[in-house]
DNA sequence: TATTGTTATACTCTATAACTATA
DNA sequence: TATAGTTATAGAGTATAACAATA
């Protein structure tokens, strides 16, 4: 029969140009592998991205409101709750109850945070190299960076 | 104290140069924008971009081995069953065992599968279109494309 | 009434290990 | 023994609704 045979073709001869022109696939493939490349050169340290993304927003901007730092990074504000939680444990950030509205919490980043980024940074440069490279050179990043950007920003 | 009027400015007023280069951080935003269009775009149908995937692959490539289609959209095997299984109750694909090796299914699409993939189409350049809008236009989009295979290729 | 943070919850996606039936 | 498919399970990520405290 026919379509048994086809059956045993091998994949390297699978028509996979249907999803040639998709940006969602593309994109999911390409955020899989360096989410992945991210956590693995991560690993010993127990930082995950949004944990590192905050402590860097945070090294910059002292003081912001918990939900302004959420909607900031796109995370819900219910599912940030979690994030704070972690470091804050961690003591590497900490919330503050605002003097002026005492519904908001004023996040910070400790001292010890600071200095914990500071050997965080290197490591994400590894990180971030690795993917630089596999796309051509910086110029190929901040393209596709500039991109990126047109859809969400 | 000065940290707690730092509390208190808005979230335009944020410095967020940090994260301008990071790749990864750019891909998540991203891929949350696009997959979230796809959702709503596809949300009468019920239909995910992982089965949209799917019928489109097997609608070119009739006979795949199931775990060949799981390999080449990026999916594990493990994770691929229930997939299959979805579209095989909506009667869009089944599988069929091989005469030569009895452990491989074979995957089809079915001809009612054939003709609702033909409803979808239009349905799915609609989300296309508006993502290429965003971009900027088919030439940004191929450039995107393009570069983000280089990180999965 | 509206807003901030929080809790609870559910659903999807991804990853790993172990099982089965075949080879 | 190795492989294809499957099952079970666990861990993240994301989304929504509802609540308490405060405005």
């Amino acid at each position: 029969m026919l379509k048994d045979e086809i059956c045993e073709t091998v994949g390297s001869e699978i028509d996979f140009s249907v999803m040639a022109d998709a940006v969602g696939y593309a994109l999911r493939r390409a955020q899989l592998y360096v989410y992945q490349d991210f956590i693995e050169t991560f690993a010993a340290e127990g930082i995950r991205p949004p944990d590192f993304a905050v402590l860097m927003v945070l090294s910059r901007n002292p003081g912001l409101k918990q939900s302004e730092v959420a909607e900031a990074l796109g995370i819900q504000r219910a599912n940030f709750v979690a994030i704070i939680d972690g470091l804050e444990g961690r003591k590497l950030a900490e919330r503050r109850k605002s003097e002026t509205d005492r519904r908001v919490q004023c996040l910070f980043i400790t001292k010890a945070g600071l200095a914990y980024l500071d050997e965080l940074k290197p490591i994400w440069k590894s990180h971030e190299d690795r993917v630089v490279a596999r796309l051509g050179g910086p110029q190929a990043r901040d393209q596709l960076v500039q991109l990126l950007g047109r859809l969400y920003d």
